[in-house]
DNA sequence: CGATACATTGAACTATTTCAATAGGGGTGG
DNA sequence: CCACCCCTATTGAAATAGTTCAATGTATCG
């Protein structure tokens, strides 16, 4: 069943996702439960926010696959982040005002609106959840930095071993997981894009990964074959991710 | 003269940074100022933050050139973005309380230590100096995400014209550049750690990006030839940086 | 059934890496 | 003060990872 606003299951994924990291409340849940004004789905290949454009609400993400991306004047699209349930898909407009980049949905999905001036409330009233916001963004940013060194140093077997891993880890947090599978609504173009590589590239790194025995991505889904062997040409190390409980 | 603690001027690169974003009243000034714990100089070369570790400070970087950087197993390192006067190199360790990366002096570096108790404080008592606070890791991110476009799409006379670009404006914002000329305390070797590429190539690209009458970088200093082309070249857009001004 | 989107493969091409050699500049010890 | 060393910069030539273009295959869907 889809959650509906008001809903204590809206924010279960966000819950899971901050839970990981820092005791919330269950009045400090409440409180992110009650700043919800809206919950709607969009189709897939839509943006829901493009770059340099004024925002006064930001969205989380409860369902599907999104991502943050930008095109350059050649066509090209760089995507910087995916998202996933429970993230919060442009909380850094919250602070700019304007994204630097656009948003969209890769799959149909479940979002709500969160309103600026709730989230303003927040940081007047409450410095403990305003701090997990905080660290929200700052996990993206550790996201950013984890691709930044893929891009700029790894193959593309390593940047694409990596990819999964990441997010291995990111669904599992959020309880989508099926032990070494989840699906990913992403096609091989999507994924070239996240990896600064082209479609075709993408194919055959796809099928090298595949011939050693490590993974295989067919149909949107991604089934992990040997997790230990792809997190070492990965050269994977969780640690960015911040998964350890600590008092923020 | 380098300013001591307790001294206006300490926060002054600061202040300059932030009031392009935003008003920050004499009393935010005085919090900031008086937030901070010690002052001192770092030798080139020395890291100061090492990925992992446990932090209870944050540093802001008076003046110098730092970044932040992770290695990889082969020895290669990936470079994540260059810190000049004015930031705030570990502010995600606020939140994070452990960085997934580390920070190092390219050059000498005078720093002020700011602890988190202090910052906890802020958070505690100050909304507004808090989302500004918040908005300093978000321009992190944001430079991130362009780095990201950078490594992913773009040609290595492209990726370089790009980072001369954003350090001349955000130079330009601390009042460190003279017109079209800025001091770079980098080796090839740094930069290209930079740009994801080796340091022979940044050798090369270095000599196109002279020979093409744009940019030449010799004896660290960058002398920009021909703004609009390098940015031209580069595509820059210096919108994530962010320089309006507007109510966080 | 035809249209459309996505995946797969081959072959030629290009950007970048790698390895190797050379050069300059600045500092240090003899 | 010279000789030497280390670090940084420069250049050449061969090797390689990834791109580009183009063709083919395959599944889905109205």
């Amino acid at each position: 069943m889809i959650p509906a606003v008001g809903e204590v299951r809206v924010i279960e994924k966000l819950l899971l996702k901050l839970r990981v990291r820092d005791e919330v409340s269950a009045e400090e849940a409440r409180i992110l439960r009650e700043s919800i004004d809206e919950v709607r789905t969009v189709p897939a290949d839509t943006t829901i926010v493009r770059a340099s454009q004024h925002l006064s609400a930001s969205t989380l993400l409860l369902g599907g696959l999104m991502c943050r991306y930008k095109d350059l004047r050649d066509g090209s699209r760089q995507i910087a982040e995916l998202q996933i349930a429970g993230d919060f898909v442009d909380l850094h407009g919250f602070t700019l005002k304007r994204l630097d980049h656009s948003v969209m949905a890769l799959s149909e999905c479940r979002i709500a609106t969160v309103p600026h001036d709730r989230l303003r409330r927040i940081t007047e009233e409450r410095p403990h959840l305003t701090r997990l916001l905080w660290l929200l963004t700052i996990l993206d940013a550790a996201i950013h930095r984890e691709w930044l060194v893929s891009l700029g140093q790894r193959s593309s077997a390593a940047r694409m071993a990596n990819l999964f891993c990441e997010l291995h880890v990111r669904l599992s947090v959020v309880e989508l997981t099926d032990d070494l599978e989840y699906d990913l609504d992403l096609t091989q173009e999507d994924l070239a894009n996240c990896l600064g590589i082209t479609a075709v590239h993408a194919n055959r790194t796809l099928k090298a990964l595949r011939d050693r025995g490590l993974v295989d991505f067919h149909n949107r889904r991604v089934r992990i074959i040997d997790l230990a062997g792809l997190r070492e040409i990965a050269e994977f190390d969780p640690t960015y991710l911040q998964l350890n409980r600590e008092p923020r």
